[in-house]
DNA sequence: CTGACTTTTCAGTAATTACTGAACTTTCAA
DNA sequence: TTGAAAGTTCAGTAATTACTGAAAAGTCAG
């Protein structure tokens, strides 16, 4: 694969802009998309010059993508390059993505916060911000419990799950 | 307030590092900790003497944080500045930036893979491009109409629904 | 109206983050 | 064991994003 169709391109450019939303760069969004479009495992030199990277920026994204554990490294018989494919289908991406992200970026906030409600309060102050921070606490801390829970489900006890939320909601 | 106490500047300045993960910058998350600590509305002259940010910059800020409507804008009498407050409880703020992430970055990338899924495939690549489309866009459509769901629930309905899925889990 | 007080805008600059090319390390077939 | 192919690292530079100060615009009591 040397060029992009016009659908690939669309999908892909996407991902660049709207990475930088999330944690992740233009590059490695890019590169995350076109290895989730590939019917086949692709290796880096591709990569390289399909989205106009240098090879040694494709090298560090795809370090960080393996890092989320997104991609997956392959070998080809005969072949000395690595390549690389999806680690999952989209239920499994999502759920990795999650999971970084509450590691990376949940855990310090619990983290702080319990240190902080563990304080003896030295003021009127302290004592309104610690229970403020004690509600932040116990619903972070109640999200992410419940997130665990869905995020082992296989797809169809999720599913029933989520008609059960319908009918209580 | 004009100096933060220990336990208020550690809370402040978790947030200023960890709002950059999120799609916030650090002026915008130190603003947002401090209103949501504070045991009355503040203003903006007093926000960026405590943070040492410009004025203009907390200006700037303050805007933002009203764009995701995370604080409410209130006035004191006998004083004509504006006094800010955060505009909810803690689920409420989650659920409100949970909302406009949804618009801001999952709409666009919905509306993005419909526009792909309407095309008449150009090749078989392209086919196998548009299944793995359709995989992501079935998933996120999903996932949002379930959020939904539960993001309108109150917090009872919510527990009892964490309850349930505790045990079809 | 007027003018003091408050907030906003924006051009310029600082700080941060992304990207490249060249040098270096690793791997493996011959 | 060698060297060519593949992969990585990193210092320098480009691009982007954040922040400031000064000037402009808005607001309201008198």
């Amino acid at each position: 694969m040397t060029t992009l169709s016009p659908l690939a391109y669309s999908f892909v450019s996407h991902f660049g802009e709207m990475g930088s939303r999330w944690g992740i760069n233009r590059t490695v969004g890019q590169i995350y998309a076109l290895i989730y479009l590939s019917a086949l495992p692709i290796h880096a030199d591709d990569m390289a010059e399909t989205l106009g990277f240098s090879r040694s920026n494709v090298s560090m994204g795809l370090k960080e993508l393996q890092a989320w554990r997104l991609v997956r490294l392959r070998h080809m018989p005969g072949d000395r390059r690595e390549y690389f494919e999806p680690s999952g289908n989209a239920w499994d991406t999502f759920r990795r993505l999650a999971e970084e992200r509450r590691r990376r970026e949940i855990e310090p906030t619990l983290s702080m916060l319990r240190d902080a409600l563990m304080q003896e309060p030295a003021s009127p102050e302290d004592a309104h911000a610690q229970a403020r921070m004690r509600e932040m606490h116990d619903l972070i801390e109640q999200l992410t419990q419940w997130f665990d829970e869905v995020s082992h489900m296989d797809a169809q006890t999720l599913s029933k799950l989520m008609k059960m939320g319908a009918k209580v909601g």
